[in-house]
DNA sequence: CTTAGTGCAAACCGTTTGCAAATGC
DNA sequence: GCATTTGCAAACGGTTTGCACTAAG
């Protein structure tokens, strides 16, 4: 059985780079984490394992991750990157809530069969997507009748 | 017959700020450009027919016309803002080439038909979306035939 | 022993903010 | 006249980079 672990040590291996302590401490740490944890988060979750880890570290380390496809970054809206289990788990895109930024995933095969259909009508070779669709979750529609609309939101 | 300079100028009263001379001058200038067009492009050319204006102006500006529906915001992949046309123009999405940048706006009715009906089934109510595919376009697939796929691109 | 990785501090870059002076209404 | 806007410079926030040092293969 391929673990996450044996996936990424084969990237290394397959791109001539080197395993490390700190390598294989964040990937454990990243392992036990669900949902979308930014480099941040994942550094404070690191820190506690291994205080001497570096934030610069945590940074490449998950780009490296993202390259092995074991992570897939994503932004929603507070500018920063984040980053959600690829290996194992179904491609899937989000409603994103602007009043309490929660995160709902969602997948249409629907959609992503016609978004194929569209790339080949436009002889477009498609590689990646990102599908966003903001707005309020159900639960803030309850809690709150009017919801202030103040500002334009900036989608990062 | 309505103008975009009415739109705004309705916005502005309605929101109790004021006319000013780069406001107008600023949305005279967006109103000539067409595409994508960034904060620092748009800064440029004001600064051709008024070397005065400062670009704090412009960012300000630029989220003024957000709000009032003229100007919509969209991201690529230099993680910079930048605003098209909102106002008689139709929503559309964007495939973007990851080789030479260039975007290609696309619409399908049944995908957002598929995007409503999925919001109503998660009871989220949409407010607005940003849907990107990102890969190679037809004129790059045709010009080179092995495209470095060197890093995982950051889609900002 | 050669090449790559680390942690730190500083740089970076797009964007935002504080402020005194200027302008709209 | 009062409130808003302006332009500047400085701050901000997430991310990246240069570098001396350390560790992997």
């Amino acid at each position: 059985m391929t673990t996450e672990k044996d996936i990424f040590h084969e990237h290394l291996k397959r791109t001539r780079l080197k395993r490390t302590d700190q390598r294989d401490l964040i990937l454990d740490v990243f392992i036990g984490t669900e949902g979308h944890i930014s480099v941040e988060e994942l550094y404070e979750l690191v820190k506690k394992k291994d205080p001497s880890v570096g934030f610069t570290t945590v940074y490449r380390t998950m780009k490296l991750m993202a390259e092995a496809r074991l992570a897939h970054e994503v932004r929603f809206t507070d500018g920063r990157a984040r980053y959600e289990h690829e290996y194992n788990h179904d491609h899937h895109d989000h409603f994103i809530c602007n009043n309490c930024n929660s995160v709902i995933e969602f997948y249409s095969a629907e959609i992503e069969k016609l978004q194929e259909e569209i790339a080949r009508q436009n002889s477009f070779k498609i590689q990646d997507h990102s599908h966003r669709i903001f707005g309020i979750c159900s639960n803030c529609q309850e809690k709150n009748t009017s919801i202030g609309v103040a500002a334009v939101r900036s989608y990062s």
